[in-house]
DNA sequence: CTGAAAGCGCTTACAG
DNA sequence: CTGAAAGCGCTTACAG
């Protein structure tokens, strides 16, 4: 018996392979696996038989050559420290998988250069480009649609019009926060801002003065939190040292709300809600850990993210497909963190829901 | 002037394009891009400017398919709702995207079935496949293997005798959780379990359960959480709800071990430490939150990761490498969360080091 | 240093 | 229903 010496990398089973054994030619075997209908039973079971045999499987990667359709998503994110970021992630792979899409993840680095990552997306045919980071410069956003690759925003907006997005309703939840709080009888409002470029603390800032103003409240004071702990931390520190500090607090993620309670509750020993309200946005796993309770204007991860497949669906199968933004309803979770309003809150499981008055403010 | 009608699917700049314009072969393009040595500076510049005229990008699937080499490794991770995770796919990508590789991600559907990814990891030609997740099963190593992808596990390790791995040092981390909560004066111990047939759960206990018997100590009560936050709430509801509760409690996990501090709080009123000791294994960032100030059983992410991708590096560049397991020692991160003994403590920022009584039982 | 040509492993008209 | 052949966009010996 002569033992087959394998070639150096290990040469892999090809369809040619598989034809050869079943005596069929190479573009039946190609049929057979791409479900082609017009095979013949017999013709099936043989090629089938033959990949068992050889443990062949379709080379995707010359699929795509000749296809022109990588079935490749390119998935850019930052800030995976942000809870909200992973729970996308894994509701997005889960959903792209189950329509034959894989996952090609890029990772902003540190300085926040996009470019070198640009070329990656291009060079590897990636059939459309999801934006999850805010820090994310829109010239890549460009860059892609110019070269033909779909691009979908998620979690931001962008200043060119009619760009495919997919958010929270971001403008809504900031206003809900500040007829919450006011209806509760705070007095005095400040705002721990996210990274003051980005598209989400925009919209949930202006929502939030928005609501404040239309109620006839001062507006919030501002500081910066960066969308980090590190960052809140510092704003909490600044916002509760002052001689009047505020009696709310809206921080523009969970995370920063988080770290905005923690510093008020082990450096200023307040008591909240007695002493301070804190209200967070996304709703992510964490909020509802007991330690924190958190307050919350929920962005109900799997709606969005199945809005976004949708519209990575609808833009690949066909090209004219118009680039739409979709706004996600939320609602504002409301738990521990928080003194209560005595009306306008429904109760559910371990939570109520706030109930955003009708047609007070346009939005 | 005429307008060029765009061909369908908007037909992508190749380069016989640039070749074209820059009056050059297709095979200069090629190797000014590949950064070949033997190319005229004259040549070199030509094709160049043309590539830039055109917005041209090397095709890398076309490449991968002559290469035979995608610089794609392929990561299977579940469980991103556990902190680490999400730091070792972030710091993973960094690294990898250092090298040039990209990383197709997989995620295990709730099921757990992972062969339907197999089918995928296999057909996408990954050079190599990254197992992160405790409870895909081996055999679709196995798989991978025979088709000649280099798989590397991380963060369990196998039966397969020699297969390559890297983990941090569990069986030592548990042992010193043993050591550290003996010679802080406790007395009865318990285990809130990981995935039963996970390797990160059989070492960690393994480790603590010598730990105990080398100094006599009677064994740990023994309840499985499963390694989510639901499973270690159960489980330290049976623990405290018994006549004679532990007076610690080692869960294999940061993310159950905060379930369970927050349990033993909210429900049974437990102070922490002075009624209970809790010890997580991780130190992901959420231990450090003021509220948990958990004390756990350091993996250092990074050297995790760097590790893992030298072996993948190995594996890649000399295919005779030898598959190797890896271990990366860790540390204890003593925080506030358990009683301190005497001595054995260094201090550093805001946290002590449990010392390691060296050589006293083997690992 | 440069070009013509073969070939990676598929899909898909085109004939039969 | 089935096969022979062209071609996706590259890399890389092989000649010159």
């Amino acid at each position: 018996m002569t033992v087959k010496r394998p070639d150096s990398p290990k040469r892999r089973v090809t369809s040619t392979d598989v034809a050869e054994l079943a005596n069929v030619s190479q573009s039946a075997v190609s049929r057979v696996f791409a479900h082609h209908p017009s095979v013949s039973d017999k013709m099936r079971r043989a090629v089938l038989d033959a990949a068992r045999t050889l443990g062949y499987r379709p080379n995707a990667i010359a699929r795509s050559l000749i296809t022109q359709r990588s079935r490749i998503i390119g998935v850019a994110m930052a800030y995976l420290d942000n809870q909200f970021y992973p729970e996308v992630l894994q509701s997005l792979s889960r959903a792209l998988q189950a329509h034959g899409y894989q996952i090609l993840l890029f990772t902003a680095d540190e300085t926040g250069a996009a470019d070198p990552m640009l070329e990656q997306v291009l060079s590897y045919q990636v059939d459309a480009l999801l934006l999850a980071s805010v820090s994310l410069s829109s010239h890549i956003a460009e860059e892609c649609e110019l070269a033909g690759i779909p691009v979908i925003l998620f979690n931001r907006t962008s200043s060119t019009p009619g760009a495919a997005s997919v958010t929270g309703d971001n403008f809504a939840g900031g206003r809900q926060i500040a007829e919450f709080l006011v209806a509760g009888g705070h007095q005095r409002f400040a705002y721990i801002a996210g990274a003051a470029e980005s598209s989400t603390n925009r919209d949930r800032e202006a929502g939030f003065c928005a609501g404040l103003a239309a109620l006839g409240m001062p507006q919030p004071m501002r500081v910066p939190g960066q969308y980090d702990w590190q960052g809140a931390q510092v704003a909490t520190r600044l916002l509760l040292g002052r001689p009047t500090r505020p009696d709310a607090i809206f921080a523009a993620s969970d995370l920063m709300a988080i770290a905005c309670l923690e510093t008020a509750r082990t450096e200023f020993s307040l008591s909240v809600p007695a002493d301070l309200s804190v209200v967070g946005f996304d709703d992510v796993g964490v909020a509802r850990w007991p330690s924190y309770r958190l307050t919350s204007f929920a962005q109900p991860v799997e709606a969005m993210v199945s809005a976004a497949v949708t519209l990575i669906l609808e833009r690949l199968e066909s090209l004219a497909a118009p680039a739409r933004p979709i706004v996600i309803p939320g609602r504002l979770i409301v738990r521990q963190t928080t003194r209560h309003p005595p009306h306008g809150l429904t109760a559910e499981a371990d939570y109520w829901v706030w109930q955003d008055p009708p047609g007070k403010i346009d939005g």
